[in-house]
DNA sequence: TAGATTGTTAATCGATTAACAATC
DNA sequence: TAGATTGTTAATCGATTAACAATC
């Protein structure tokens, strides 16, 4: 178990994670190799197997792999998945209530005990369960529950009110969905969702691939001529 | 404008173009430099300077910076957001739906012309104008309209089977929310939206803070004693 | 024992950062 | 002209990959 892990590895953990889990559910091996992992994801083994030797108390068995249980204790541990965090969403909308009625989140260990709307109509509304609470409620459900995590699903233009509102409330981390460069004072983390950069991404892959099909006709023609 | 442009470079693009979009129209600046947009993104001026003429059709004017238009349309042609793409999305539940109506896609270029789903309540009714079709007229749609990018949202279980039927119908790119490694053939593009990755580093980077300000604590008790 | 897989150390690769002459 | 910013080339940094002895 080592310090300072890399964004990268960071990210590739839940994954591995959700997979081990499914590995145990099924009551299979009671060791798993960096290789299997590897191979499930089309990843190298080599980066698997520092990623796994970087969260792993216990070092693997040579030969053999890690103890399954324990390394999914471990990668639990590592991302913090077992103190559970309080969380809550600011604006009830289309996204807002999709995130609030999203079942998978206690798997990731957040559990999200409101939605914030400043729409009257949607205050004092359920969803899945989940009530939404106007913004001076909530700022009593925050202090008095001491959630640090917030959901920021608003509009652009409300999106840095509704972020200090946050702040002040006692918010520490923002998942902000909101595509806005929020200003935050120091101490406070902010994770931006971008659903442009994935995008372009592959939008940007696609056209790749077409240019490619097209080089490879171009040459099937040449060859023809 | 280089060849071999870098996915970090990629993923910023978005954000540098919407940036720039809202600039003109509030009728700015003619001229933008590097600097300017790196301040505002937090990000060094070098690497934003990097990023832009790397994607700019004509150079930047030295002590100035970049033409703001010319600039916005050559990011427009690098993504390719100038010739709009259909889509479709498999699984019109939740999420489903909540990106059915999500307005800010034509920005990105991406027009969604239909959900695709099982469900016999909801085939036939729209969502945000939006139909919600059966696989099998979904089928045709695809071909005849020659749609190419196909967004998954449906549950793990239908994943596979569901990103099979898109590869036979036609569609080339998948934007994947369902936390399935898919396999696809050779030439099938696979962007994988994962919720869990991104928690993931929040949940770390709010516990380093937590650990930090512990650190901070326990020195001041420190030094009281 | 032989084969597989581990941990660790070194080499490679690619992105970010630094440096600097050119120029508006 | 002076200051700002550009494009380009070199240095640094960090992640991935390769290599290999240790060991189940």
């Amino acid at each position: 178990m080592t310090n300072n892990i890399s964004k990268e590895t960071i990210m590739r953990l839940p994954n591995y994670l959700g997979y081990l889990r499914r590995i145990k559910e099924e009551g299979g091996a009671e060791y798993i190799s960096s290789s299997t992992v590897a191979a499930h994801f089309k990843l190298t083994p080599i980066v698997v197997k520092k990623d796994l030797s970087r969260v792993s108390a216990n070092p693997g068995l040579p030969g053999v792999g890690f103890e399954l249980s324990a390394l999914i204790a471990d990668i639990e541990k590592f991302l913090g998945y077992n103190n559970v965090k309080d969380a809550v969403i600011v604006g009830a909308g289309r996204l807002g209530s999709a995130l609030l009625g999203f079942e998978g989140f206690s798997e990731y260990g957040i559990n999200i005990l409101a939605g914030i709307d400043n729409d009257e109509k949607l205050i004092g509304t359920y969803i899945d369960g989940k009530p939404v609470l106007c913004k001076d409620k909530a700022l009593r459900l925050i202090s008095r529950m001491n959630i640090h995590i917030g959901i920021l699903t608003v509009p652009r233009s409300a999106a840095q009110t509704m972020c200090d509102y946050l702040v002040s409330a006692g918010i520490r981390a923002i998942w902000n969905f909101s595509s806005v460069e929020l200003k935050v004072p120091q101490g406070v983390v902010v994770m931006n969702e971008n659903i442009a950069s994935t995008l372009a991404l592959l939008s940007v892959k696609l056209q790749k691939m077409f240019d490619e099909k097209e080089e490879i006709t171009l040459e099937y023609r040449r060859e023809k001529i």
